[in-house]
DNA sequence: TGTACATCAGTGAACGCGCGTTCACTGATGTAC
DNA sequence: TGTACATCAGTGAACGCGCGTTCACTGATGTAC
C-alpha cells in the first residue's frame, strides 16, 4: 500500500472513498471529480481509467449503498425472527441507522439528482432493498386477521413512506429541525409502527 | 409591463418566476444566478439589486413556498370540518396537491443544500406549517379515548413523516419510481392514514 | 532465468466553459422648491 | 408648471476560479518465449 508508486493499486476503491467523503461534506452535487482525485493524489485525468465520467461514479456509490442497504434491513429484519412484529420494527430501526451510519450513501441513493432510473443495475438495486420490506410486509399480513387485513404490497409501502419520511426530515442533515422533535427519531418511528400495526390486530396474537 | 424599458419594473418578481422554471427543470442546486438575469433579458449584474447572492434569492424562493405550504394546508384541513378525520386526509391531499402542482417550492424547500435554518424567517415558516398538522392532531387527539390516546405533537409528527415520505418517494421527480406503485400516492396516503387512525378509535365516533 | 514487448494505469498540460461577483458607469424616476 | 438634483435600477466589461474532459505521452507490470 505504499502511496508514493507510479500505479496506485487501488484507485477505483480510493475514488470511492474519497467521493463519500466529499458528499458527506457538500452534498451529491457538490462533489467534484477533479477534487476527489486531488484528495486521493492523482491527476486530475487518471479517475477517466476507471469510471466513463463524474456520473458514472456517483452511480457506482449508489448502486454500492444499496447493497449495503439492503443487507442492512436484511439483517434487522432477520427473517421475522423471533416474532415479525418485532422484526419489523427492528428493520425500520435498521434503516434509521443505516442513514445514521452512511449519509453519504444514502444521499447518494435518494439524493437529487440522480436520473432516477437510467441504470438498470441502480433500479433493480433499489428493489431488491424494497424487496425486504415487502417480505417483511406478508409475514405481517398473512398473521393479520383476514377482515381487517391490506394486501402486503400497500402494507410495505406504507412502512417505507414512515420510515423513509423520518429519516429524510429528521436525519437527513446534522443539526436539522432536529429541535423540535420530542424523542428520538428511532423512537419515534417505533410509535408510528406499533400504532400502525395495531389496526391490522398483531399486537395481541402469538407469535 | 413595456420588456424594452431601462427599468425592468419588477425585476425582483421576474427573477423569482425565472428561479422556480430552473429548479424544476435542474434541481435547486443546478439553478443559476446568471442564467435566471438571461431568462429575464437582464445584465448579470442586475440581480444583486435586489438579492444579496444567489443564495438569498433561493432562500427567498423557499420562504414563499413555505407561505404557499402553510394556506395549501389550513385550506385542506379547513378547521377539521366537516369532520376532523376526513379534513385530516383532505389536509393530507392538499399536502401532495402542493408537491405536484409546485415542485420547485417543494425542491427549494425540502431541497438538499439549503442550510438548514440560517435565516430565521425561513425557520419559522416552516413551523407555521406545521402547525397546521399540529392543530390537526390535536382535535383528533381530543376525539380520541383517553385509553389510546397518543400525545398530540407526536401525532402531528406521524401524520408529517406519512405525507412527507409519500412525498419524496413518489412525487420527487417526474416518473421516478412510480412504477411500482399499485395505486395513486394519494389512495395510497389516504389508507394509510385510516390504518393509523383506526388505532386511536376514531373511526366508529360521533363527529 | 532472461529478455522483448503488449498492456495498462498513470501524467501533465491544455481546452473551453459558465459561474458568482465587483466595479465604475449611466439612464430613468420622482420629489423639493 | 418647470427645473435641479438626489435616488435608484440597470449596464457591460472584467476578474478569478474551478470544473469536466481530451490528448499525446510515459512509467510500471506482467506474460510469452
Amino acid at each position: 500500500m505504499n502511496r508514493d508508486r507510479y500505479h496506485h493499486g487501488n484507485l477505483r476503491d480510493a475514488l470511492i472513498d474519497a467521493a463519500l467523503g466529499l458528499i458527506a461534506e457538500r452534498g451529491p452535487t457538490g462533489f467534484t471529480f477533479a477534487e476527489a482525485a486531488r484528495q486521493v493524489g492523482v491527476s486530475p485525468a487518471a479517475p477517466y481509467r476507471h469510471f466513463r465520467d463524474r456520473e458514472a461514479l456517483v452511480a457506482e456509490v449508489a448502486r454500492r449503498g444499496f447493497d449495503l442497504f439492503e443487507a442492512a434491513l436484511r439483517a434487522g429484519w432477520n427473517d421475522g425472527k423471533p416474532e415479525p412484529l418485532g422484526a419489523m420494527i427492528a428493520c425500520g430501526r435498521a434503516y434509521l441507522a443505516f442513514v445514521r451510519r452512511y449519509p453519504s450513501y444514502y444521499a447518494a441513493m435518494f439524493g437529487s439528482d440522480q436520473p432516477a432510473g437510467a441504470d438498470p443495475a441502480f433500479q433493480a438495486a433499489g428493489e431488491r432493498a424494497f424487496g425486504v420490506l415487502k417480505e417483511a410486509a406478508e409475514m405481517l399480513c398473512g398473521r393479520c386477521p383476514a377482515e381487517v387485513r391490506p394486501p402486503a404490497l400497500m402494507v410495505a409501502l406504507h412502512l417505507w413512506s414512515m420510515t423513509h419520511g423520518i429519516a429524510s426530515l429528521f436525519l437527513g442533515r446534522p443539526d436539522g429541525p432536529r429541535r423540535m422533535l420530542p424523542m428520538a427519531p428511532e423512537e419515534l418511528l417505533e410509535a408510528e409502527i406499533l400504532i400502525y400495526t395495531r389496526s391490522l390486530g398483531l399486537d395481541n396474537l402469538p407469535s
